[in-house]
DNA sequence: TAGATTGTTAATCGATTAACAATC
DNA sequence: TAGATTGTTAATCGATTAACAATC
């Protein structure tokens, strides 16, 4: 169903389609696209056909006009307003993340508790937190990334979406719990390499113990 | 089975378990682990005896042992050390991210092509890329996180693995192939941001029409 | 003992894949 | 037309959940 890794196979759907447009392709098989990221051609028919994006029976689909459909699904036909909330390593680096801007994505502000991090003057300006309320109030911003400690997420979450947050992007590790009506999606660096590290320790023991084989 | 999810949940479980040991418990129940991550009891039993970590019937797990085998299980009973391919804003960030320390993991070095970048004598050194492979080999590093522009990630990637890395954190947005013996986990950040665009959108539709109700 | 909890087996659920009729 | 490709239905697969006997 449209579950989660369904959403994530269409964009990835997307980014393949650009890659064929730019190397001068016009229209596209399912099997070509299943290809592209590692899919059954059947998986690919069955998410289009989820979401009513029908090609031409022996003609394929056609790739500017999926690609405008894609984006329209995604949200992507038009631009979206992000604050960060968290000024330190991580949040600074993701103000300036290059793939944002060109993916329509604004960062419109950052916000922080140190005024050593205050740069209202800067390109994309640094706010004291207190100013994050009145500042999505006024932009009617819907979307804030997280990159505060793990001990002040959730009040930093909380907070947040009481002035009008709908959906988080949360790099503190630790789970974040959302009221009805708004959603997080949490990202956990270190659990990511813990994962990582597993799955070489899998790979390692295979190649002393090629018998005893699992699935990684 | 041992698949990813089940492997993040183990990770979960020992999050889980340092905060319960810190409130002072000595043992715990599969339902507290339950609750505390969000599955279900059998969730728990199942996940625990694929490793065949077991109980006592009536009595729970004792919560120091358990966390010890966790560790083991998940590698974590080492330190691994970590370098660092790209130190742009992402790259640089990770250097610094501070979870990793905490939970024994080193990041060694970190390498770019920049000159402008480099910090031989830094806390955490950065080197020019042409001193990585032999870095790799003397340090038996098995474990680099790719932070490159993505027309450079797959050429890098390549290296890193003939000079003997095993597994890749790549937060480049392209899926890295590796050939067998190797393995890349990819971090899409504008993917996340993009994914939750959509579940941010189904859940302002639902309010308009609570009906046309479809899961996210 | 009675009651609670594990460990495992069986049932359910949902997502992926295969198959194939429709049709271009 | 013959052959290729879609769109959808049915089959498969795997993971989660429920159930329950064992036992502390």
């Amino acid at each position: 169903m449209k579950n989660r890794n369904c959403i994530i196979r269409l964009s990835r759907y997307k980014t393949a389609l650009y890659r064929l447009k730019a190397l001068g392709f016009v229209k596209v098989f399912s099997d070509n696209l299943a290809e592209a990221i590692g899919v059954m051609p059947s998986q690919v028919r069955k998410d289009f056909s989820l979401f009513g994006i029908s090609g031409k029976k022996r003609g394929g689909y056609h790739i500017d006009a999926l690609i405008e459909r894609l984006n329209e699904i995604l949200g992507k036909d038009k631009v979206h307003t992000v604050i960060i909330v968290g000024c330190g390593h991580i949040g600074s680096a993701l103000m300036k993340y290059r793939k944002f801007e060109d993916g329509g994505i604004k960062i419109a502000a950052g916000f922080d508790i140190d005024p050593a991090k205050h740069a209202q003057d800067a390109d994309i300006p640094v706010f004291p937190i207190d100013r994050v309320k009145p500042f999505i109030k006024e932009h009617n911003v819907e979307l804030a990334i997280i990159a505060v400690p793990d001990i002040a997420a959730q009040q930093v979450a909380d907070m947040l979406i009481s002035a009008g947050i709908k959906g988080i992007l949360n790099f503190a590790p630790i789970r974040l719990r959302c009221p009805e009506g708004s959603i997080a999606h949490n990202i956990n660096l270190e659990l990511e390499l813990e994962n990582l590290i597993y799955f070489v320790n899998v790979l390692k023991k295979k190649r002393v113990n090629p018998d005893e084989t699992e699935n990684a």
